[in-house]
Formats: C-alpha cells, sequence, structure tokens
DNA sequence: CCTGGAAGTTGACGGTGTCAACTCGAAAGT
DNA sequence: ACTTTCGAGTTGACACCGTCAACTTCCAGG
C-alpha cells in the first residue's frame, strides 16, 4: 500500500528510511505531469522526475523503458481526463446539438488550460503513441464518444444522414484545429480583448459556422 | 559573393582552405533545414548543423543568439514558402469557391510532405514566433492571402456577408486541424486505403462540409 | 533460515547548449 | 605600405541530459 499524506493523496517524495519507494512510478507520472505544466516540455525530464521523486538518476529504468515510455503515460492520463470530461459534458446536455457544441467546449477548454498536456497529447514529444494499447484506447473512448454524439443528432434528424464518421471528421479538425492554434499563440492577438471564457466563444463561432455553413444561401 | 556547387547552388560544406565561410548564416539555416526533413525534430542542433556546414561547434554563435534563433530562421522559411504556395494556389483559381479550397489543399499539402516543418513553424520548439519580425511578417502574409480569398469570395456573393475574420477563424481552424491530425498520425488508419492523395480529399470532404454546413435542411 | 529476484544506487559514456578566451584574416585609416 | 581594428571562427570547458553496466539493499517464498 503506498503511503499517502494528510490529503489522502499519496505522496510524491519517498518515504524516509525507506530503501523502497512504495509506488515509485505513480509518483514519476505525478511528477513529470508536474513538471511538464510548470516548466514546459523541455522541464520533464527522467532526471528531473527521479528528483521531484526523492529517488536516484536512474531509477525510473525499473519502471519506464524509456524517457517516451513516461511521457507517453503522462499523456494517457491527459486522455483519460479529455475523454472523461467529454463524456460528461455530452451527458449534461440531452439537445444533441449542444451536446455537440458542449463536446467541442470541453476539447478547447483542456487545451487552453493545459496548453502543455495538449500538446504532448497530440505532438512529437511520445513518438508513436498507439504503440502503448493504453494510449490508444484512451484515445479512443475520447473519439467515440464524438461519434456517439453525432450519431445521436443524426438520429434526433439535427445533423444530415450519412457517414457519421464523415461529419466527425470534419467536426474533430475544425475543432482540435481551433485548440491548436489558441495553444500556439496563433490567436492571442484576437483572445487579448476577449476575457477569460474567449475560447469557449471562439468555439461557438466556429462551430456555428461548420453547423450551418458558410455559403450565400439561395443566391 | 558565397561558393557555389557546380548546379550553381550555393555549397553547404565551407570553402577549403579558407578561414571565413562565406554565407555560414546560410549554409546552416540549410544545413538546419535538412538536418530537420531527414531525422526529425530532435536531430536539429546548433552542433550537428555546424558539423554539416564544416565548421566548429560554436561558430553558429557568430550568427544566431541561441538554438531557438536558428529554428526560427527555419520556421520563417517555411511560412515564407507556405505563403507564395498559397498565394500561387489563389491565382492559379478565378472561380473563389475553388480558390479557397485550393488554397486548404496547398496548406494540408505543405502539412502532409514536410510533417516536421510544419511542426516546427506551429509548434512550441521556437519559443516565441512573434518576436522574431520576419517570422511574424511571413506568416502575416500567408494569413493575409486566405483573407483576400474570403473576401473575393464574399464580394462575388459565394461566401455570406460580414465579418470575413469569422470566416478566415473558422476556415483556418478547419484547415489547420486536419494537417495536424494528419502530421501527428491520428488519421493514419484512415489515410492508409486511399493513396498518395488521401490528404487532398479529406481537404475537400472538411471543406464542402464547411462550405455547406452538415444540418439537417429544412426539418 | 536461506536464497533469488525485484527495486534502487553509483559511476560512467557520449551527446547537447552555451560561455569565455583566444586567433586568424581582411578591410580601413593614416 | 604599414598598422590598427574588428568581425568571424577556434579551442576548451561546464553543466545538463538519456542511457547503460555493475553493484547493493530489501522483501517474499521455499
Amino acid at each position: 500500500m503506498p503511503n499517502r499524506d494528510t490529503n489522502g493523496r499519496r505522496a510524491i517524495a519517498k518515504r524516509a528510511g525507506s530503501f523502497h519507494h512504495g509506488d515509485l512510478r505513480w509518483a514519476l507520472v505525478q511528477g513529470a505531469m508536474q513538471l511538464l505544466e510548470r516548466e514546459g516540455p523541455l522541464g520533464v525530464g527522467l532526471r528531473a522526475a527521479a528528483r521531484l521523486a526523492g529517488v536516484s538518476q536512474t531509477a525510473p529504468y525499473r519502471h519506464f523503458a524509456d524517457k517516451d515510455a513516461i511521457l507517453a503515460a503522462v499523456a494517457e492520463q491527459g486522455f483519460r481526463e479529455l475523454g472523461d470530461r467529454m463524456s460528461a459534458a455530452a451527458r449534461e446536455n440531452q439537445d444533441p446539438r449542444k451536446a455537440l457544441l458542449a463536446i467541442g467546449e470541453t476539447y478547447v477548454a483542456l487545451a487552453s488550460e493545459r496548453p502543455h498536456l495538449f500538446r504532448l497529447m497530440f505532438g512529437p514529444e511520445v513518438a508513436d503513441k498507439d504503440r502503448c494499447p493504453n494510449v490508444k484506447e484512451a484515445g479512443m473512448r475520447a473519439y467515440q464518444t464524438l461519434l456517439d454524439a453525432i450519431a445521436g443528432a443524426q438520429r434526433a434528424g439535427v445533423l444530415c444522414k450519412g457517414d457519421p464518421t464523415r461529419i466527425a471528421l470534419a467536426h474533430w479538425s475544425c475543432v482540435h484545429g481551433l485548440a491548436s492554434l489558441i495553444v500556439d499563440g496563433r490567436l492571442s492577438e484576437r483572445l487579448a480583448g476577449m476575457g477569460p471564457d474567449g475560447p469557449r466563444m471562439l468555439t461557438r463561432v466556429v462551430c456555428e459556422q461548420l453547423f450551418t455553413g458558410c455559403e450565400e444561401k439561395c443566391a
């Protein structure tokens, strides 16, 4: 049983005086996540995470094959959180159109709140995320939530019929692109004057156009 | 005048026997670009680029403040090429709807052809791309061609009236998101059975839905 | 009680970005 | 024509990183 701190969470630091750590793997992932959000992607490394866990520099190799493996574990946690928040958003809106919008909003919200994590999840830092089956599965679950929401909207007659993966591709591209542009600072000028929920408003703008189209009607 | 090889291009390697290089800055950017596309983002570094130019490891510091600066120079070249290809695509299609589609296609094409360059241009490797005014200006030029194409389509009555930057945001998000998903391998399964111009077809699918909308008409 | 193996340690190797101090060579000034 | 100056390139060093090999410590099962 892992040692826990006063809040009931497991402590990151090593159990004093004990040779073995108790739950080093968990502590390392936690430390890497913390490092990632505080110092950015350059600050996260095996040695730094080991230091944070109060353990020697090569101890991580007992639990992770290499640096990619620990980053993959962090990414997996990110995908899990993304999937949870997306399906919660879908559950809370039974209007299928609002559900689809809410899914996009949580996607963009996660990216804006924790940009480094978002980049890690989709970027090249962890080489082939799909080799680790946990990461693949966590990502798939999030995608499935989107697909279900689209199929529901089609059944409700809100979205046009046809292959739901077609619409999923468009919706995902729009939302993911907006999230990426925000994370990479490409929209900071536009967001500057919009207050704290600028990302949500931009998501509405983009999704609205995807739903209704931006062609001139009956020209 | 820089030394040139038999093809008329400047040679990357140092002019033999000469202390000074001639055009080391150019050679370093060229070497870094080459390194980036061959070995990925991890393979590009000051020392490696210096080796490729046949020069000592600290020589780059005479031309670049730090690693970020040389990466920014590479990114700038990427933005310049993106802008050129986008405006060429716009020029070649006088039908404004096709022009807008062609712009998206070249965007996705550049990303698919040179994923590492695309990631460098938008990713966090170079910290604040907008501090270097050349990079900012090159990126702005590409954005401006998109904006012009949209304004043209509005004047032609193809796109609905209103703030063109609204439509630009949606279009850019869709195309950039698709490009990112392709680059990050998130669509490799879908692309696997589509042959070499799968990216172009996916771009059409996504843009088509953005233009016409994906809601059920007159429910 | 002994023993085998998992978990953690020390030490080392090659690689990196970056700094300081040095040297070379060509152009500028007299 | 000789000297000065200064940009451009060099060597050497430092701290950091990921990773490997060999060693030590602890715990559990026979």
